[in-house]
DNA sequence: GCAGTATTTTAGAATATTCTAATATTTGCA
DNA sequence: TGCAAATATTAGAATATTCTAAAATACTGC
């Protein structure tokens, strides 16, 4: 056994924490999409798009399927899906917040 | 309005994504602990553990509070603990199946 | 104020990540 | 086979992260 379970847990947790990489899990949402249509969605270069897709294969959050010219991405275990809505709960539990402080703070 | 919600999203993950960080967060769970136990349970250097948790700190992730001349650190939001542990899910049943293939190539 | 303990901050070297641009591979079809 | 479309790989510069060591700060009790 070569890596602890932090370490391993902390990869998955670090290859999400790039905005392009949660805007692909955002766009496959529990469908598959094509690299191309990945390409439309976020506007970046077909290669920027399949080195995150190779990255995110590679640690086990997304699997891939080929189809004549076409290559399918989907997310590997709706879990992570689940982790990242509640992580995105999180962030707007604490936006809604300082919302609140400015408004607080206007008021004086 | 400068960062984009996917931005911020990313950035919560990137800062779980480090194993110390991962270890802190384990160590806290629901509980609060000084700067200082967190020290002996990591076994790392005072000054590396502050700067982890002034980076979680400053990401809204844990909060603190000074008595005397301890400081207590404690997860900020439930819901990050819980977004952890279904990740740890993802990661466990992962490591189950790449067993179950280390046994089926065994077989062969 | 001074000494001692706990924590934080800073600087910098080592390492890792990210994007761009160029090149390579894979597949379908004539 | 040869060409076009879709995807993947590689190399390298720019940028960001991480740890160590040293110095600074915060607090308590005398």
């Amino acid at each position: 056994m070569s890596k602890k379970i932090h370490e391993i847990h902390a990869d998955i947790c670090k290859t999400l924490g790039n905005a392009k990489r949660i805007e692909i899990l955002n766009a496959l949402g529990d469908k598959e999409l094509a690299v191309g249509e990945l390409v439309n969605i976020l506007g970046i270069s077909p290669a920027n798009v399949s080195q995150h897709l190779a990255v995110m294969k590679q640690k086990g959050i997304l699997s891939s399927r080929r189809e004549g010219n076409n290559v399918y991405y989907k997310v590997a275990n709706p879990k992570v899906i689940m982790a990242c809505s509640l992580m995105r709960e999180v962030l707007l539990e604490r936006l809604e917040e300082g919302q609140k402080m400015a408004r607080k703070f206007a008021m004086k």
